[in-house]
RNA sequence: CGGGAUGUAGCGCAGCCUGGUAGCGCGCUUGACUGGGGGUCAAGAAGUCGCAGGUUCAAAUCCUGUCAUCCCGACCA
């Protein structure tokens, strides 16, 4: 392709909307150009990293026994209704109503396609001998996003690969689970991505029936705790802590108890603040309502509590935080003074809390706070659970060496799903004996543009982006520094067509721009290599080949540049498929 | 949906407080010179100052409303 035929608007500036570096440098390298929030155009550029992915996608899932289908994005709502998601989805579901006629129908445009691909399944299969299947297309999805953010990395209309598979047992499930598992590990590699799968919320399956891809970085929305020596890594929400139990005694040297006056001050914060003390001195005391009870759940000041470990610890199905008034009723205070010295309802504590020896606590009273507060003297618990998120510093529960929390971009997920589709869509198979059972699925999905967002996001230098060669939108750039030149000229046109000849993806910077403008915008958009034919290089038969992550240019004789570059492209691309 | 910020030429911004001819840099067009890391000179084109209403002789500027975008939070099969 020549630069002049396509459509590649670099920006010098950054536009002052774009704060995270995947957003500002895809805009600057004329990839992308939003059309309002959460809906981006791809570019030129763009598209063709996209569809790069796109196509190392096709390939392993190929090669993981997946066949390619593809389904309307327009769905009819009533399959939402059967399933129950209709409300899971809420607002993040695009629903309208089409005339037909003096009726009208109301449909959705598909967020996932779940209910689409059961509704399919549901009626082509029906024999345990037709299965495994496993089937995937790569199609826009919709979700109304509330908040649209981070640029291209959390869009309302974005593409997915959606795979979707069924099996007649759960070996069956686990062997294309575990398929599906090694080719995104392929996929990710081949793209030139860090990531590290983490263990997810697992839903109906329990076990290890969920795992999260995600790609390292500053801005992504997930946190996870992951420990490099044994290699655990799971999402914040589930992560374990790795914490035991302690054994439960008051510590010797406890203080007395105290009742202070800390007027208006109910916060962790403010109560640090008031009495010059630290969070990790403090109890925080969190009052829930689990299937309407009333719960004081413990955690140290400076943990956050998790609803999930909470609920599963009492065996709750529904846990929420208890309103104000409940509060009142329960503690005999105002939000912000609960503590565990005399409370009546149900209490469980973290593994960490009764190690806090001289705590600080609410005293259940208004404007009060009792100080050396103790466990055993002053407050009595049974057993202690993990209640907590996980913090950087806990151990990990397989090694016990301190784990890092790092934030990260989901650029893949895999699930087990089990029944819970098939069942409610009736997805059903009959087995060797004539009895009919609900075929056994899983899911796994890839946003693929993330795979090039998350790449802007995390390979980039002061200058510009730098791609590795699989998504890189050409492999090569040939700069032609004299435009009106006709000797380098046609030195630059053979350089081109030959190694197009020979398959490199080369874009040719025809412009008539001078070379530092040129130069600029061959680092912004980070083509891999770089071949400049330029007077002073002419006159000595060389053309200039540079990698974009070099510092310098390497003399290449004219009739050895395509051989030479054609060998550094490919020796890249085996890197990558090593 | 709660909190905060911003809307003036394609991009980055000034002007607004103290109302009176719409400006700067980059980019764009034409011409000349130039030609190895974002050139020089000259001449140009391009804006209903987000939108609506109000105050005023007069509104980019003051007031009210509204819309959009961004950020923090809540939400996210």
């Amino acid at each position: 392709m020549r630069w002049t035929q396509s459509l590649i608007p670099t920006m010098k500036e950054t536009p002052a909307d774009a704060e995270v570096p995947s957003h500002q440098l895809m805009l600057r390298a004329g990839l992308i150009r939003q059309l309002m929030a959460g809906a981006y155009t791809y570019l030129p550029l763009g598209w063709r990293s996209v569809q790069k992915a796109a196509a190392i996608i096709r390939e392993e899932m190929e090669r993981a026994g997946a066949c390619e289908l593809h389904m309307p994005a327009l769905q009819p709502i009533e399959l939402f209704e059967r399933t129950g998601r209709i409300n899971a989805f809420g607002s993040v579901l695009m629903k309208f109503d089409v005339p037909r006629g003096d009726r009208k129908v109301p449909v959705a445009l598909g967020p996932t396609h779940e209910e689409v691909v059961t509704d399919l399944i549901s009626r082509h299969i029906s024999s345990y001998r037709q299965l495994p299947l496993t089937v995937y297309q790569i199609q826009t999805k919709f979700r109304n996003e509330e908040r649209p953010r981070f640029g291209v990395l959390r869009t309302s209309e974005f593409l997915m690969k959606d795979a979707y598979s069924f099996a007649s047992s759960l070996e069956q499930l686990n062997t294309t689970y575990d398929a599906m598992y090694d080719a995104y590990c392929r996929i990710f590699k081949r793209c030139g991505l860090e990531f590290i799968p983490v263990e997810a919320e697992s839903g109906p399956i329990g076990g290890d029936a969920s795992h999260e891809f995600m790609i390292p970085a500053d801005n992504g929305e997930d946190q996870i705790v992951y420990c490099k020596k044994s290699g655990y890594a799971a999402n914040l929400e589930r992560a374990e802590t790795g914490r035991k139990a302690p054994e439960i005694s008051t510590p010797a040297d406890a203080a007395e108890l105290q009742k202070v006056d800390t007027p208006n001050v109910g916060s962790i914060e403010a109560v640090c603040g008031f009495l010059k003390c630290q969070p990790e001195q403090m109890i925080k005391t969190l009052i829930y309502l689990a299937d309407e009870k009333p719960v004081a759940v413990l955690v140290r000041g400076d943990h956050e509590a998790n609803e999930g470990k909470i609920r599963r610890a009492l065996g709750a199905d529904s846990l929420e935080l208890a309103d104000p008034e409940t509060i009142q009723k329960v503690t005999g205070a105002p939000v912000g003074f609960a503590g565990p010295v005399g409370l009546e309802c149900q209490v469980i504590a973290d593994h960490d809390v009764p190690a806090i020896a001289n705590a600080i606590a609410g005293a259940n009273a208004a404007d009060q706070h009792y100080t050396g507060v103790n466990v055993d003297r002053d407050y009595q618990l049974d057993q202690t659970h993990d209640l907590r998120n996980a913090a950087a510093g806990d151990p990990c529960p397989k090694s016990g060496e301190p784990m890092d929390l790092v934030h990260g971009i989901e650029v893949g997920h895999v699930f087990k799903l089990g029944t819970k589709y098939s069942e409610s869509l009736s997805a059903m198979y009959l087995d060797e004996h004539e009895k009919r059972h609900p075929i056994i699925m899983g899911c796994y999905g890839i946003g693929v543009n993330r795979i090039v967002a998350g790449l802007a996001e995390t390979r980039h230098d002061d200058k510009g982006l730098l791609w590795p060669i699989s998504i890189a939108p050409y492999e090569v750039l040939i700069i032609p520094l004299k435009t009106d030149d006709e000797e380098l000229m046609s030195a630059a046109n053979s350089i081109y067509a030959e190694l197009k000849e020979q398959g490199i993806d080369v874009l040719m910077d025809d412009r008539s721009a001078r070379p530092g403008v040129k130069f600029n915008d061959a680092d912004l958009i980070g083509i891999p290599y770089r071949i400049v034919v330029g007077g002073k290089g002419l006159k000595e038969g060389v053309a200039e080949v540079k990698a974009r992550t070099d510092a310098d240019a390497e003399k290449v004789p004219l009739d050895q540049v395509v051989a030479n570059v054609t060998s550094l492209v490919s020796a890249a691309k085996e890197a990558l498929n090593a």
